[in-house]
DNA sequence: GTTCTAACA
DNA sequence: TGTTAGTA
């Protein structure tokens, strides 16, 4: 599941492709990237490569534009998102390292219980 | 031939 | 946003 999501991040599409997919024009694509709604990789030679990804943010892009949506107000929209992504990954690590220190400390509890009853064999 | 940046009769 | 110029 996470190596399917990896896949669609995966920056493979040149502009041109991306036209096709979405409907919008170089000029639109280009300058929804310096709105930081979609983040186009760069070849060595400077040209955008989009992952499928990008082509739904532009897609989705498309239907806000048609429902009326303001550039300002889809700014909004994904920051907030990119905000909550951003916290629920702090959340995540903190629970891996309370995780992992739980670990740590019963396999701490296990090696001394161990410890001792081999002490204790030893009297 | 495609894409990029910058600029505007 | 379109379009064009000069590049890479």
């Amino acid at each position: 599941m996470a190596e399917k999501q990896l896949r669609r991040n995966l920056a493979v599409l040149p502009i041109g492709t991306v036209m096709k997919l979405t409907g919008q024009t170089a000029r639109q694509i280009r300058y929804y990237e310096t709105q930081a709604l979609v983040f186009p990789e760069r070849t060595i030679g400077h040209q955008r490569m989009f992952s499928l990804n990008d082509v739904d943010r532009l897609l989705e892009i498309k239907d806000y534009l048609a429902e009326g949506t303001t550039m300002v107000q889809i700014r909004q929209i994904y920051q907030k998102k990119a905000d909550r992504q951003r916290d629920k990954q702090l959340s995540d690590e903190k629970a891996r390292r309370l995780l992992a220190n739980e670990l740590l400390s019963v396999g701490g509890l296990v090696g001394q219980r161990s410890t001792i009853s081999q002490s204790s064999k030893l009297y």
